[in-house]
DNA sequence: TGTATAAATGTTATGTTATAACATATCAAT
DNA sequence: ATTGATATGTTATAACATAACATTTATACA
């Protein structure tokens, strides 16, 4: 688990998610327009998971947008081409911590510091699941709620 | 996985889902009113998710209910005691298709036709992946959105 | 049997999340 | 420059959900 619960050097954390982003959207022909930039930025802000609506207001504030659909499609921009992630059990978004790799992610939603990270590993895993019945999947959401390590003040090896 | 998608007795499921919990709410002493009761036989006639104003309908139909609070409650009834789950990706309702059973359900839904499967492995599952990170699971989510068999019209062993 | 307590229901009002539909502007290629 | 595609601006409303408080009904037990 990458482990964003953990304390981390987050400026960094920030600056290299939002480099990759701009690299992949160099590559991949995408416009990362300054509604996108900054829709990213501001979820880079903390590893929280943010409503459209929390996110607009951040926009507005700034000058660049101020009505629903706006932070809709910003986010819907990030989220379809892999640079962030709708956490469903909250209708909220998070960035993506590792925005260059194809993956289907679980997503672990701490409770307590409400704080969301992720890991890459849940695709193999819904095949597996899926196999019996003979379902073949599009998209896969796997969200955990639960306590950090961090949160419940354990030790590693309890 | 207890195929819903393929043709079945559906009165006979129905009925057996119905009794089961009407068993489960006498030993548990739990009152199965007259709405969460029909609640409950909405969600039971087909396998289809249903939005909670869908629900309200029928119940305001029956003239069981006709204020969103109403119909919430008796969800919330369903789901609190796994009669029912919530499908976070369509922010609607299935009944359960085991409700004594103590499990946290994967659900399959099929696009094509819009029903909605579930089957119980999920909880082993989540513990595993959790355990890296030292992540506590409270609740899991597992939800799956694509073809079932039926509809992408396949043999079992393809 | 009356009364206390808890549980469920009824009701108003509003909060929150999300999109349809259509107009306008900007970009990218020829 | 023209065109076609992409993105943005805007209005309006749809869809989902709950807070807060009043009233009724069930249950327990004095």
């Amino acid at each position: 688990m990458q482990n964003v619960f953990a304390p981390h050097d987050h400026a960094s954390c920030t600056q290299s998610a939002l480099t990759t982003v701009e690299r992949a959207c160099a590559e991949r022909g995408l416009r990362l327009t300054p509604v996108r930039k900054r829709t990213l930025e501001i979820l880079l802000e903390g590893h929280h998971a943010l409503g459209a609506y929390d996110v607009l207001q951040k926009l507005s504030d700034d000058g660049l947008a101020d009505k629903p659909p706006m932070a809709y499609r910003a986010l819907n921009f990030l989220v379809e081409h892999g640079f962030a992630h709708r956490v469903e059990r909250l209708n909220a978004y998070v960035a993506c911590a590792h925005p260059d790799a194809d993956h289907t992610p679980a997503l672990w939603i701490c409770s307590d510091c409400h704080k969301v990270a992720e890991t890459a590993q849940a695709a193999e895993l819904g095949q597996r699941l899926g196999q019996d019945g003979g379902f073949s999947i599009n998209t896969l959401t796997i969200e955990a709620e639960g306590s950090c390590q961090q949160c419940r003040g354990e030790s590693s090896n309890d």
